[in-house]
DNA sequence: GAGTGGTCTAGACCACTGT
DNA sequence: CAGTGGTCTAGACCACTCC
């Protein structure tokens, strides 16, 4: 601790924590830090760095660093699962009308821009490791992108992958003009006699890889929200393996357990 | 992309991907690198400061710069609560011989060192939001690590809350002295004909503050997942909040969510 | 144009690791 | 002891923001 970028960091951190810096006030300018601890400007800037990974600042370029404020969070829960699977066997009419997440926002239909592309492939060792199935079988991959009309960030990076085999029956879902599709992936599936009877979900966290920090407009000292998600069908196999990549400072995940009674 | 610093990330970032650089390989001295790019050294650090908060290389001092092997993950899954309400019913034998940290981790009790601490509090803004209650309540504060033996860093840093009027029925309950209570948490509160109906759980990620680093022995350029878990009885009254937090790089959360049947 | 942070240099000295 | 990364300096020039 006798280093002198993590005393400054440390006093910083304090004043912030304290309250003596509050959200959104501006930091004294580097140099000025400098005079003031009696240090170099790269040693200040040292210190900021440590807190900037901490979350605690934001730098901005000509304009000073900042105190960070809590993001606003989007709330996506596991009982979504459930009332999509409701949603998949309704009218035509209805389903068009939200998705689910219309309903988790709280947003209209015309406030989301939902973007899709489908691409071809097979499965590589990490794939068919998920499905169960031999490397090489044919999988259709689709990349989605939803975000606010308002901003520029998605919410979420979506890849989700199908077997190409349990779908061909139904040709239209190969086909990423058909996106959005009334009613969503459970709707899809349910065209070919598909009914998912369970959704498997894992949850890690890591930083974000400079592709996800652009994508997402990251700001660095955020972390990211890994989700895989695995849906099995009412005769156990593997329909769907989804890879969600969710901006862990906007983002809160709720899972409910129900527990069997006494 | 005109940066100096950022073109060397990206090509060593490039080899790494491209398997050049092997997980654990060392890479070239700082120096050596700076000679090879033309740079001087601290421009070299600047862009193995990228690669170190992407979590791709690890900086060992007087040893080098490493290309990070990927970590071995503890899962962690929702099916451990209903496990564990099943488990607060058998024998006292039963419960005593094992835990739920022992059975998600496949260790024995005796490879795992347990530390618990109580303290009496009340609750303040967050606290009184999450219960549903008035501030200022009395709240029973329990504060646990855990780790493997082997091992110098816990698995995770949990604090629960419980409401201290609810328990008071039971004072072994007060007591940290008699934790690990066989049985755990649902076992606890069955003594005073508490039973847990439901568990809410809300995960968000971010990067670990100097404490959490410090004490989950967190390298540089790793996050943490926050587990915000509530437990609803079967008379709907929330019983118990707890804080966890999680190494992101060593912790899988696996939640299952079963669907009703067309 | 004044003030701010962003990048970069060239070199110093310290602390840690392994032989 | 040699080699490595960790810290720090003093100053230069560039890029951005706001008036």
């Amino acid at each position: 601790m006798a280093v002198a970028y993590e005393r400054i960091a440390d006093q910083l951190r304090q004043s912030i924590r304290a309250g003596q810096l509050m959200p959104g006030d501006r930091l004294p300018a580097e140099a000025k830090l400098a005079e003031e601890f009696g240090r170099s400007v790269p040693t200040v800037r040292d210190a900021l760095r440590v807190l900037r990974d901490e979350g605690l600042i934001e730098k901005q370029h000509g304009r000073g660093n900042f105190v960070r404020r809590p993001r606003t969070t989007t709330v996506r829960t596991n009982l979504r699962h459930q009332w999509e699977k409701n949603r998949a066997r309704r009218s035509l009419e209805e389903r068009a009308r939200t998705g689910a997440t219309e309903r988790e926002t709280g947003l209209d239909v015309d406030d989301l821009i939902f973007h899709a592309a489908y691409r071809e492939t097979t499965a590589d060792g990490d794939l068919a490791a998920a499905f169960g199935l031999p490397e090489g079988t044919p999988l259709l991959a689709r990349f989605y992108r939803t975000r606010c009309a308002a901003e520029s960030a998605p919410f979420s990076l979506v890849t989700s992958y199908l077997v190409r085999d349990l779908i061909a029956g139904n040709p239209a879902l190969l086909d990423a003009a058909n996106e959005p599709w009334p009613g969503g992936s459970q709707a899809q599936l349910s065209t070919v006699g598909i009914e998912v009877d369970r959704i498997e979900e894992r949850v890690t966290a890591r930083p974000p890889t400079p592709e996800e920090a652009e994508e997402l407009e990251l700001p660095p000292g955020t972390s990211v929200l890994v989700l895989r998600k695995t849906s099995i069908d009412t005769r156990d196999r593997i329909v769907d393996v989804s890879h969600v990549v969710l901006p862990g400072d906007r983002t809160e995940m709720l899972f409910t357990t129900p527990l069997e009674r006494w």
